[in-house]
DNA sequence: TATGAATGAGTCTTCATTCAT
DNA sequence: CATGAATGAAGACTCATTCAT
């Protein structure tokens, strides 16, 4: 079996299966730079293998992101949605809220390189990722998720300006952005003392009530 | 015989002037692609012109994003902190992130391009335009937006486990972030209702009162 | 007028213009080597100019093939067309089939890179210039001569043996193909004294009487 | 440990031997493609195996070239020579003329990867086999026939206008071209009646009498 | 015996840059 | 002022070749 190699693995398998091993270097270089200013040169030499190699195993550059997309982004959605809990998306949207933000801030702490690449690829406008993603599962992740907030709405549970479409966006805004663009942010205070927890706090706080209201 | 063109703007100046063109011309194709993505080629044909003549104008590519920097991005900074209004930082928290809100609001409609280009190449891990900027008006302003919110944690005008340093960084997030991401969630769902107005008004309930409190 | 070049001549036109010095480097290229293996490379080089130059002029390797197609081997098929002289394709086969001949060599004289070229890239299996050759005008060249020498078949012009459609592909292989392999048959027999007009009369002869019949 | 293997046979000899189905895919893809645009993953392919295996049974590229002119090539030129009959090179030169037709069309007949690989490599200018072939026995082969016609010529057994040593030139391109061009032509009419032997008695009635003389 | 893994060299192509006009 | 011409450097991709197994 010859030929131009259609994205797939070996079929034989070595001791040391250098694969995984240059799609982490790839989505490490992706969530760094980005996708389009990301040479093969760099992700090779982050792996430690030569640019032939990559064509070796993914056949061109344009399907080591496919695969970077199937076997890293895409997993990544299922992780987030299970960890959404056995509630899934039912519940009041104060619970939902809650398990959305336990469930992005944890996915992020396993996969730092989540936010950038997400952010930059998927969610702005040019972004590489996006349409393929989007046509698969993001669209009816999405979807779901207002669909929830809409019923809650309807209910009542929901006070009157806030609008259901809009609240994932804002809570994407206030998860996933700030963790892509903690490099900066962290940079230009002492922030040594948050972690992802107090992250989490601040964030649950701010959704729940606000700035709002009375405080000591 | 001009030798070496020391980078900057050409020697004489006639009524037909193409530099704010060629800049305007990069800053879309920056906002859309990315600055990585953006070949010279690109602006060159969004402004009718060759790319021999950006060389012509500005010497380099990279001497061509420095000066979308100082013309474009930071002016569009100055423009932010106009708008926050007479109060400047000071004031209640709450009046502060309203005029922050409606002050970007205000920015982003007149200037579409920013919030993609603002969060691709100066929030993102690896942006372009990070460095200069920052080192430059970004630290000061942001600096002076968190030292406000401190002060008002310190009086005791915000819930205890809102953190000031974060509070901006969420502003951000809810402001900046869905107008750049907006080609997205546009595309997932009916939103023709959801106007700049509409977006203010889920933004600062959101950030007032949260999603909790009593509703009809 | 940027963007990718289109094969096409500069709009500018100096006093050296290297687009036919290139078409002319890349047809004695084609030639000799054949079209398949002859890199860029060997063609910059042969024209004194850089890879980079041919894809300014040509826009691809592909776009360079077609412009020596276009502009220098179907001008010769009108070339051969014209000496076919003012009968063109009519009067007895002994009259065409003279002017063919005569017709091929003079062609041949003029320009030495066609025989080669043409054998290898149009007439054999798997040729580059083969289909998009043929679709155009070799097709209606070719039926037209095999139409001209049925005609006369009918008319009892022609010896009962001899099949009017493979007097063409005859006349092919007694003209051009000797041409052809020219280099490798003057290279085994002293042929210092075998010149164009030698080989015309040579083959007239075979055409006209075969080698049987009485001779002193 | 092999060290690097000296080009040629594998060590050991098993059942089922690759070499000669190796050799004959090889043949396939130079007739059809030409030597030089032939790469190893298609020899490969064709036979059923990988790459690798053609290195290990041929050490390199070009000994396997080489193999397919020792091992396919030159035996063909010997199955001509004998096929050429009894008389041999002797004999008037109408009798070889038809002995060698007859020879060409039978070898041809058997093998019709010949005509299309014989034109493209030996007698092009730039064929990959042309040199080693000719070194051996095709100089010694060709100058036979060669001086055999000199000698009915010397005889006046043939046409004054008949050069013996362009006769064997017009003979190649009266047999093997036409065979090696046929996909072409068979491609611009009905060709369906014509087989072999129509081919063969159209030749032969060429070279015998020509296309003049009185026919009914 | 046979092959998957791995790579260096070479090819096509793009692009920022320079220069003469 | 403006551009066509020209190029070197770099990127993606192919391929013959090597090697460990």
């Amino acid at each position: 079996m010859t030929g131009k190699r259609t994205p797939g693995r070996p079929l034989h398998r070595t001791s040391t299966d250098l694969r995984p091993a240059i799609i982490d270097a790839a989505v490490r270089c992706y969530s760094q730079r980005g996708v389009a200013a990301t040479a093969l040169k760099h992700i090779a030499g982050e792996a430690g293998v030569t640019p032939a190699l990559l064509h070796y195993y993914f056949g061109s550059r344009e399907h080591l992101q496919q695969a970077v997309l199937d076997e890293r982004v895409l997993p990544l959605l299922k992780e987030v949605q299970q960890q959404l809990g056995p509630g899934g998306l039912s519940g009041s949207p104060e619970a939902l809220v809650r398990r959305f933000i336990s469930a992005v801030s944890a996915t992020v702490d396993r996969h730092p390189w989540w936010p950038p690449l997400w952010t930059r690829e998927v969610l702005l406008e040019g972004g590489v990722l996006r349409a393929p993603l989007i046509e698969r599962t993001g669209k009816q992740f999405f979807q779901q998720i207002v669909a929830a907030f809409s019923a809650a709405k309807d209910r009542g549970e929901l006070p009157p300006d806030i609008d259901p479409r809009l609240l994932l966006v804002s809570l994407v805004g206030l998860t996933l952005f700030p963790a892509a663009a903690a490099p900066v942010w962290r940079n230009l205070m002492d922030t040594r003392d948050i972690d992802s927890q107090a992250m989490e706090r601040h964030t649950l706080a701010l959704v729940s009530q606000g700035i709002g209201g009375h405080h000591a």
